[in-house]
DNA sequence: TCAAGAGATGACCCACGGGTCATTTTCTGA
DNA sequence: TCAGAAAATGACCCGTGGGTCATCTCTTGA
């Protein structure tokens, strides 16, 4: 009964269906308590299997479960990313506003997956760094399915001369990597001082506060990442004594 | 006979002496095993004190000596930059020039300093997110020494028109965060597929792999961080197709 | 010399949750 | 209907090393 020409039979769509719960409850979890407290008893129960049972899904028990669960979120970002440069209309627009808009896209995207940015910012560098080289590769991998869509406009805008002679790959993993950075910064502030006390904060001004929130993130980001720190690169450094 | 108007009498001396001699331990001991699988009995062991001792010493345990550990190591970079900054021939040199010499020192210090950048890269936002949130603060208390010496040159230069209208404080962050990205992607590139064999690596050309070389970090990112990824930020963003 | 406190010591404790696998249950196709 | 495969299950195993603290040693100053 299953159209022939289907990829999937009922089997495999079920097959896909239950580790998609899976997915789901280890999300729900991981969200909850951290990655490394979430139990996987607890993830089974919740997606309503046995522990075992998880294991015939993920081979590589917990932190499989959480390599596929960045995994599907980096598709999706990447998806964002291919779909936002497929717009014809960009041409119309600055260099400037289009990368801004890049930008928001990035942004964006981790504002509505709060609980996959806490775990990728927390245990990304502990994989990357991992004792087991293959984690090493699967996180760059995925590090590069991200920056992957970036490279051809990229490559092509630098034909244009429009971004600087940098390889295309590594400035947009500088982006990736800087805007993360940023990301970082801004969720520990909040974590250290909570939104609501800032005087307490060694980030003093009112200024520093009103960049680290979300919507203004852009603006700096975008500033620093596009134009670059400096506004007469060539001007002598003699400051006012 | 200890001079009475030096601040520490010989138990204090001592006591420091011990202190740094556990945490000479501890560097090598890490520097081999890493963080998380180095055992404290083998840092008391080379250090030739008792475990317990380590607790007079160290009243957090583990975490608290890789703390120290990190506390010394900025200190140190602290006062790289500083004495970087309180050159007077700066002012006779271009912005450029200048903050392509602070990224050289920065660099430089983390070139000289492996095993505390292979920690840092790898626990640092480990113990920002961490439960307690005591460790967040202190690891921002670090970030923040770091970037201090940064503020008041940074503060001068945008008062003068130098360096763009952002926060000082935050764009010494941007910069900070931004070079330790980029050393992180560096390392694991390396680990992933080490220096040997570059053509299993999906950083793809020579190009890419001439960046990642400590000797170019440099200029790829002065110019990223200090010119910005835009050579024509105002053209419109019409790549030949 | 000795009392008393400071400091050093290392054997022991212990929680704990990820991973395994023998067994049971379910599914499939003839 | 049933045989055999495929999948689910969850009780059990297991290593580990950080932290504690009762005990011992050493320093100090009278």
């Amino acid at each position: 009964m299953p159209s022939p020409t289907a990829p999937l039979n009922r089997r495999e769509r079920e097959r896909l269906a239950r580790r998609r719960a899976m997915l789901d409850a280890a999300r729900s979890v991981f969200a909850e308590k951290g990655y490394e407290h979430a139990r996987l008893d607890e993830i089974a129960e919740r997606a309503e299997f046995g522990k075992g049972t998880l294991y015939n899904y993920f081979e590589g028990g917990k932190e499989d479960i959480l390599f596929a669960l960045f995994e599907d979120s980096h598709a999706a970002l990447a998806q964002r990313i291919a779909t936002f440069f497929a717009d014809p209309s960009l041409a119309q627009r600055s260099a400037r506003d289009v990368f801004r808009g890049l930008l928001n896209v990035l942004l964006d995207y981790f504002r509505g997956e709060r609980e996959v940015l806490a775990l990728l910012l927390k245990e990304s560098q502990r994989l990357m760094l991992h004792d087991d080289v293959a984690a090493t590769r699967r996180m760059l991998a995925l590090r590069e399915r991200m920056v992957e869509p970036l490279v051809a406009p990229m490559e092509a805008a630098r034909a244009a001369g429009i971004v600087r002679d940098v390889s295309p790959r590594l400035a947009a993993h500088f982006i990736v990597g800087s805007m993360l950075g940023h990301l970082l910064y801004a969720v520990t502030c909040e974590r250290a001082f909570g939104s609501a006390d800032p005087s307490a904060c060694p980030v003093v001004g009112a200024e520093d506060l009103r960049y680290l929130r979300p919507e203004s993130s852009t603006d700096m980001l975008a500033t620093l990442l596009l134009d670059g720190l400096l506004a007469r690169p060539d001007a002598l450094f003699t400051l006012s004594s």
